[in-house]
RNA sequence: CGGGAUGUAGCGCAGCCUGGCUUAGCGCGCAGCGUUCGGGACGCUGAGGUCGGGGGUUCGAAUCCCCCCAUCCCGACCA
């Protein structure tokens, strides 16, 4: 492609409204012009990288043994009553009505629609399994779209839904996708994780997330270097540090552990943890945290926890086997001092959940169920029990993992894709259903795989980016390589360049050629900044010595090739990098 | 939806507080001419604006007041 007949505006400066690199670059390297809040036209550039994005999932998925189809993006209300979605996805579905006032919508995800062709056309075990996946704008009308790409509420995502007899085989279809998704992310050349997720709105059991690592990820991924264990920071498990072990070493003081007598002490206004900690000059980790929930029923729970952590409901629901929610002040039990709870004597009227974070004998200082008043010395199990301990907190920096028992790290990301396990939630409201070998009528058991092609495409950036600009990997570089021409005033040189262009064209490489009539630095400049992985640069060197100067874009190593050794370069440099 | 901010030429901004000295500036970009020509060159000339929209205060509004709209950021949701 000849740069004067392409269309790639790029901008010097960085645009306002943009806070984050993968969106400023967006726009700089003219992929991309906002039309709306969360909405986006792509410009040639930007097209051809979703393109390159879109044919590596294609593949993956034709190689998962998945099939394509395309699936309207305006659906009918009916079949979203019938899920019990029409109500239940709110304000973020896009609702519209046709001329004769019926109810539809855009699609924002394809369950009820796949769902219904499944009812459609699968009757028999025999048809069994199938995995359907499309790629398909879809729109949902975010709250609050964010960071460009990345939160959109039109944008392009490929869906997949599979149907099976049971959860066997289901089992198996969700682990070639997992796998398949790996697959996409290698490719492409993108760190990530795979974590244990929560399913959210699409509902089903388990469901997994792919993170592409970023600094500015929404994401928190705690990972364990050594077994691979890796997780949503809202559901990770860990194990908080140990103190008996620091306790019984050669080393450690062993006053500091002798239980002392239970002392009050008098801190008048001191509520939270933050300030109790400051008023008495002690690390917040020697404090417990006693926190209340309340199930629907309106029954009360205490958890205590180390005061340099925080609850996580979520795991405290699923122990209890209950849906909690915080305690609101002063609500119900107003015999209780906020502020001023502690285990001691609590334990007598509530149940007691305490997480593995206290530990025994430390002398911890805790609320004294009495106003404006603390308890130092408070140990455990001396000085109250417990109904249950257990895991209840968010993980923290320094512990460690629950199955190797290796120190975890944090690390941030984009959620660029999520498997489900659905189970039987839509088929059965939608009545897809098969007949068995054992004569008998069962709903399809389905499973759904979602990849962000337009999210995926700025998460590469903002994983792959330096001051310059995008570091395109080869495999979605919307070229591969740069050609630029120093100077087209000298026609000897730019004959050469026109030459160099049509033997490149000829070894079929995607070649950009910078045939501008600007001064050289500009050429590279923008080369660098829409992040093309090479540039062969022609100078007035190449007409006395014939040598090119190659540069790549990501070390910023730079050879000198000679031109008849071209054919054997790209040669090389496509089968490194898995190019056709 | 709550909280915070912004809206002035294609892009980035100044001017607003303290209304008039503005025919609304500056940088980049854009057009023409000339000099340059391996890391966003220089000079000259030029085009380009309902100061987000509406209403109000005033002799006079980009500037003060009210309403609306749009956009961005922070929180609860998601590929």
């Amino acid at each position: 492609m000849r740069y004067s007949n392409f269309f790639i505006p790029t901008l010097k400066e960085s645009p306002g409204e943009a806070e984050i690199p993968s969106h400023s670059l967006c726009i700089r390297a003219g992929l991309i012009r906002k039309i709306a809040a969360g909405i986006y036209s792509f410009l040639p550039l930007g097209v051809r990288v979703l393109k390159k994005i879109e044919e590596i999932v294609r593949q993956e998925m034709n190689r998962a043994g998945a099939i394509e189809v395309f699936l309207p993006v305006i659906q009918p209300s009916i079949l979203w009553e019938k899920s019990g979605r029409w109500n239940e996805y709110g304000p973020e579905l896009f609702r519209l009505k046709d001329r004769n006032k019926r109810d539809f919508c855009l699609g924002p995800t394809h369950e009820e629609l796949t769902t219904y062709l499944a009812h459609l056309d699968i009757k028999s075990y025999k048809d069994l399994p199938i995995n359907l996946y499309q790629i398909q704008t879809k729109f949902r009308d975010e709250m609050r779209p964010r960071y460009g790409l990345l939160r959109a509420r039109e944008f392009i995502m490929k869906d997949a839904y599979s149907f099976s007899r049971d959860n066997d085989d289901l089992e198996i279809i969700y682990n070639k996708m997992h796998d398949a998704y790996c697959r996409i992310l290698e490719r492409i050349g993108l760190e990530y994780r795979v974590v244990i997720a929560d399913t959210g709105l699409i509902g089903g059991k388990l469901s997994h997330e792919f993170i592409v690592l970023a600094d500015n990820g929404e994401e928190k991924v705690v990972f364990c270097p050594k077994c691979g264990y890796s997780a949503n920071y809202e559901l990770s498990e860990s194990v908080p540090p140990d103190i008996e072990e620091h306790k019984n070493s050669a080393t450690s003081d062993k006053k500091l552990y002798e239980e002392n007598a239970v002392k009050e002490v008098y801190t008048p206004g001191i509520i939270d943890i933050e300030s109790l900690s400051k008023f008495l000059n002690v690390d917040t980790g020697k404090i417990i945290k006693t926190v209340l929930l309340k199930d629907e029923t309106g029954k009360i729970y205490a958890f205590l926890l180390s005061g340099d952590r925080e609850l996580n409901i979520k795991k405290a629901a699923t122990y209890a086997g209950k849906s909690l929610n915080l305690l609101e002040n002063s609500e119900e039990k107003s015999d209780l001092t906020i502020g001023y709870l502690g285990p001691v004597g609590l334990d007598n009227e509530i149940d007691i959940y305490m997480d593995n974070s206290i530990k025994s004998g430390v002398n911890y200082i805790a609320g004294a169920n009495k106003k404006d008043y603390h308890l130092l010395n408070v140990n455990y199990p001396r000085d109250f029990t417990v109904k249950h301990r257990g895991d209840f907190a968010y993980s923290m920096p320094g512990d460690r993992c629950i199955s190797c028992g290796e120190r975890l790290e944090f690390e941030k990301g984009i959620e660029i894709g999520h498997i489900f396990k659905l189970g039987t939630r839509y088929s059965e409201k939608l009545e897809a259903k098969f007949l068995d070998v054992d004569g008998k009528l069962k709903p399809l058991v389905m499973g759904c795989y979602g990849v962000g092609i337009t999210r995926l495409m700025a998460a590469a950036i903002e994983q792959l980016h330096d001051g310059r600009g995008i570091i395109w990997p080869v495999s979605i570089a919307p070229f591969t390589i740069s050609l630029i021409v120093t100077t087209t005033k000298d026609e000897k040189l730019s004959h050469e360049g026109n030459r160099i262009y049509r033997t490149l064209k000829e070894l079929d490489v995607e070649v950009l050629y910078d045939d501008r009539d600007i001064s050289a630095g500009i050429k590279f400049k923008d080369s660098d900044l829409i992040g093309i992985p090479v540039k062969f640069i022609l100078g007035k060197k190449f007409l006395n010595k014939k040598t090119i100067d190659v540069e790549f874009r990501k070390s910023g190593d730079k050879i000198e090739l000679r031109e008849d050794l071209i054919p054997e370069f790209i040669k090389k440099f496509k089968s490194e990098n898995n190019l056709n």
